[in-house]
Parts: C-alpha cells; structure tokens; sequence
DNA sequence: CTGTTAGCGCCTTCAG
DNA sequence: CTGAAGGCGCTAACAG
C-alpha cells in the first residue's frame, strides 16, 4: 500500500486514526484497547504490511528476543557451530544473529569486546562468543564463549579435550613410525592452542622423543598465516616426515604447499590435522584428524546461554567435551 | 573502568566534563572541536572502553554500515554461501550480519518480508535474501536474492543453471540403465524446485522414458518433510531402482531411509542429490550429486549488492551458474 | 478505553 | 569552538 521507504508507527496511527500509544499496544497486546478499535487496527498493519523495527523497539526496551553469536568471521569452524547452535535455539522463543566483528582476517585482538559493546544492552539479550581473543569484562549480558581465551577463571565456556585431542594425534604419528614430527600451531591467544602444543610435547617426552625446536611453529589457524610457516618446515634441511597441524584449514593449506614443492602425501609428507570440518573430508587426500563434536559444542553452548537467560545458575560453567581420532588418507606408516 | 552494564555517550561527556554533543563530533570526527579537547576525550573513551551502540546509531543516521544476510535457518547450504558472501565482503568496509528470520523449519511463507521490514531503513544498508518465499517489493533498500522465489521478473538475483543440472543427474541414472527413477521435489515455492522437475521431466521424454506420477514426489528439501516422501516411494509395490532428490539434504536422508527399510544404496537403490553441500561427501556411502558452485554464487551476489549500494546499475541482475555433475559412490549401474 | 508525555542513545542543526 | 534542543521509531507511565 505504502510505497515510499519503511512504514513507520505513525503512518499505521495516521492511517487507522488513532495515536501511536494506541497502535503500540494493540501490537504487543497489551490491555486497555476495544476489540473493535484493536480489530481495526490490526487490519491496517496488515494492509500496509507495517513490521515494527527491531532497532527502535530495542533501543525502548530491555528485552528484545534476540541472541547474537559473535565470531571474528565466518569460516568452516564457526559456521559448523552455528549449526548446532541454531538447532538449539529452535523453539526458545529466540531470534538468531550472526555478526561478524570486522576485526576478521587481521584477527585484531578485542573485536569481541567491541562488538558487544556496539550490541549488547541493545540488541542482543545475551551472546556466544567465538574464539574470544580476551575474556570479556561484564558485558552486563550473559555470555557464553566458545573455545576460549583462557582458562576456569573466566566466562562459562564449552571447549573440547584439546590436550588429549593433540596426544591422540601425535601418538597416532609415532605408532606409524614418526619421529621427526613437525608442530604448526594455532593463534597464541587461544587457550586450544597452548593445550595442543602442550598435548604435543608431552606425548613426544613420553615416548622419549626430543624435541627440535626447529620444528614448531605458529600457523595461526588460518590458510593465509600457515602458508609460510608449513613452507619454512619443509624446506628445512633436515625436513619432517610428518606434522601435526591444528586445525584443519592449516592442514589443509600444509598439505597444498607439500604438493607444490613436489612432496607427495601421504608417500612423503603425513599430515594430521584438529576440528574435523567437513572441508577436511573434501580435500585429496582425505584429512587424517581429531574430530571435535562441533555441533554439539554449539547445541551445549546455547542450551548454557538459554540457562543463564532464564536466571538460572547452569549446572556446570565450563563444559569439555571429548575428541576422537579420524584416520583417513594424510597418514601412512614411514 | 565504568562497571555497570553499557557506557553511554552520556557517561563519557560527564567523564570528561564536556557535552554529548562534543563527545559525538570526536567520534565522527566533525569538525568543529579543538585538538586538545579531542585528544582528552579519545583518551576518556579509551579508558572507559566505550563503543557507541549500533542501536541508537543506526536509528538516527541513515547509513549504518552494515549489510544483511537473511535466511531461513542455519543449514548447509546457507552457511556455504555465507562463506562466499563473506569473502567478498572483506574489504568494502561494511560489517555483516546473519539473520535468521525465524520463520525456519515450518518454512512460512513470507518470513523474508517480515525480516526485511524489521531490519531494513534501521540497522541493514542492504540485504542478502537466501532461497526467498516470494518476491520482495521495494523495501527502500538494495536487495539481492539468491536462488529465489519467482524469475527474472523479480528483484536482481544469482543462482545456478538448475534445468541444466537437473538433466545432468537423470541423464547421469538414465546412463547407467536406470528406468524407473523416481523423483524428490523440493520447496514448492522455489523457482528451482519448479526447475528441477522440469529438467527430469524433459529428460525422461527426451528418453523416451513415460512418467509415472506415483514417481514423482515433494520432499521439501529438508530432511524431516523428506522422510515420509522417500519412504512412500521405496515402499511402492513397483518401487524405483534409482532416485533424484533435488537436494543434499534430502538424498542423504533417502539414503538413510532405505538403508532402514534394509536397502543397501548403491546394490539396490541409486541416489543423486542436487547442491554439492560438504555433507554430501562426509555421508557413507558419498553422495554423486550435482555441484553448485555455491562460494561463487555468494561472491557474485554480493558484489552485485555492493554495486547497488554504490548507486551504479550492476552488469546484468540476474545471474545464473553453471553446475556440474560430481560422481562418487551412491550410484552404479543396473 | 484512549491520548499525551517522556525518554532509550545517539547525531545534527543552531545559538551562544 | 562548544552546548542546548530536537527528533529517529518505539514503549511505558500517566492523565483524561
């Protein structure tokens, strides 16, 4: 009906000729209006196909029926939480936002704190955070984090077994015969990365295996910043004839600069990575890895988060789920 | 610093002794404040951590710098071409935003309209619309719809060649001897469903292959309306040896459907799928599906958004890819 | 039962 | 160069 722009408020009160106070409340049922004025008031909405904003309504309100899933931006690890943490979320009664915080590629450390800040309060009743880069101040908001920062001392989070995930796949790499193992790791400000590079040196101590301090590296979690560091390991002079990535976008990439300089994996070169992302099921060859139970790390996150915004306390603020070892085609025997 | 719940403008004008109004043109960098009233209130923001809320941003200023993806629901074949939307959004200096529109799993219609309304005009300066129930009419902002309700009539969009792609999967079964194949449409008020039925139907003729209705069902691409489909059509007396399920979802479902009912999938029933989603080769047996290039279709819908949103007029608005059959292991021949 | 009055947090004239 | 006033669209008191 209306054609120009938005139809606010005061156009459905002017049309139906009424006040706004009077369309406002017909619209939340509130009590205090006649059934025929109410009536007639909802007809209009629906002619002019009036939708009350969600900024104006949650800049009034307290509540807004909104959770927002913060994460630095959407790339194979988050969007497969995303999917667990949208099945639970199914029938809560709650809308589902996605932001992602800009700090993205340069992985800026405190995009989390800034992009609950710009929501929080306002748009958002309460929030997961993906792979925080800090542990967040009271955001005046429940917040669940997701692989985080640090460690039992911080936000309620949900992460998985990362430093027995890392043992089973470096013992996987020894029982093959491995000793020269090499080490990628992941972005320094996670705590998933301190416990698999303590994961992988414990397990290489306790097969009496030395530790090449040539062989670690950090990898960054990203195709982008594992690229050099996977390049400086196999060009080493003494090269290694395996390497436990830690996550699965950089084994990925490893296994790729591999093939580029002509080494074949698995004949040459075993990979090992960590998440199980379904990209690690598409690549030649199949990823070798430790499975994380993505989903499930979502659906536990939002079923905490859903908890803690009914005012309950949750019956445990930090959830650790196991890992498995996925064999597939990166690994072979030396 | 401040603990109680969000810092307001207002907190930090009171903070540094000045005004709001000050505080805001330090923030938008207007002109009109003296250097050293600017540098002490950066440096109270700093230390107060303050971030000015999106909310009360966006609902005052026209621009917000934001742009939209509206979906239905967090499934595969939305968070792919999230992948791609967001690789081509890295740069342009807008901050994305996911939403899903709750309508979801009961698919009501209309629940893009209803997202548009509330988020469009405040917090989005744009949208994305992922498999849309209808056509949108002019909600004031760009939009863009990917694989959407109606033809070229309608808003700009991207999708794939789905008549192509279906013929290419029956072609595909017809090859390998198949006669009696049966068919899993998807949502009804999808041009691609429309599409895919009738590159099946072209294709039998073209075969010369008579239809059999009672071949021919909807299974709405989702796994829990694919079921009681797949079902029916296993169970028929005179059953198909072979099935086009028009998408992943659902022909992993048929497969598990008929690995139910004791059918082994390929031995005794071959399934194709349509979309190419990673969960189609993660599934036992792997899926021979029709790949859509879906990372493609978000890069190009959102550069065709980007384009409006710099007021030029995209190349073309209607975009249509190429798909192509993927072989893997759940078909085989008669 | 209905309309008027105040803001939510922010930005933008427009006086001082 | 700075602050006071008004309003974005909406909801929540309070009067009438």
């Amino acid at each position: 009906m209306e054609p120009r722009g938005r139809v606010t408020i005061t156009d459905v009160a002017r049309a139906a000729g009424v006040s706004v106070a009077t369309v406002s409340k017909v619209i939340n049922d509130r009590y205090g209006v006649a059934a025929s004025t109410a009536e007639h008031v909802r007809s209009v909405i629906a002619d002019m196909s009036y939708e009350s904003s969600l900024v104006a309504r949650s800049l009034r309100s307290q509540r807004t029926g909104v959770i927002g899933i913060l994460l630095a931006e959407f790339e194979p690890f988050s969007t497969e939480l995303l999917k667990g943490l949208a099945a639970a979320t199914a029938g809560s009664g709650y809308e589902l936002l996605a932001w992602s915080g800009g700090g993205g590629p340069d992985g800026h450390v405190g995009w989390e704190r800034r992009s609950l800040a710009q929501l929080s309060g306002t748009l958002i009743d309460g929030a997961v955070l993906i792979t925080p880069t800090l542990v967040v101040p009271d955001a005046g908001i429940p917040v669940v984090a997701i692989d985080p920062h640090a460690g039992s001392e911080s936000n309620p989070s949900v992460d998985s077994d990362n430093l027995a995930g890392a043992a089973s796949a470096v013992e996987h790499l020894i029982a093959l015969g491995h000793r020269r193992i090499g080490f990628l790791g992941g972005r320094p400000d996670l705590e998933s990365a301190r416990l698999r590079e303590e994961g992988y040196r414990r397990t290489l101590a306790a097969a009496g295996i030395a530790l090449d301090p040539d062989l670690v590296r950090v990898g960054g979690y990203r195709p982008e910043t594992a690229d050099a560091p996977a390049h400086e390991l196999l060009t080493l002079p003494d090269p290694p004839t395996a390497i436990f990535a830690t996550n699965d976008l950089s084994a990925i990439r490893t296994m790729q600069v591999a093939q580029s300089l002509g080494l074949r994996v698995p004949e040459d070169l075993s990979v090992v990575g960590f998440d199980n992302v379904p990209e690690s099921a598409l690549c030649t060859p199949q990823l070798t890895t430790v499975s994380q139970p993505l989903h499930r790390i979502g659906r536990e996150a939002m079923e905490m988060l859903l908890t803690l915004l009914r005012g309950e306390a949750p019956a445990e603020t930090h959830r650790r789920l196991p890992t498995e070892l996925v064999v597939r085609a990166s690994t072979r025997a030396l």
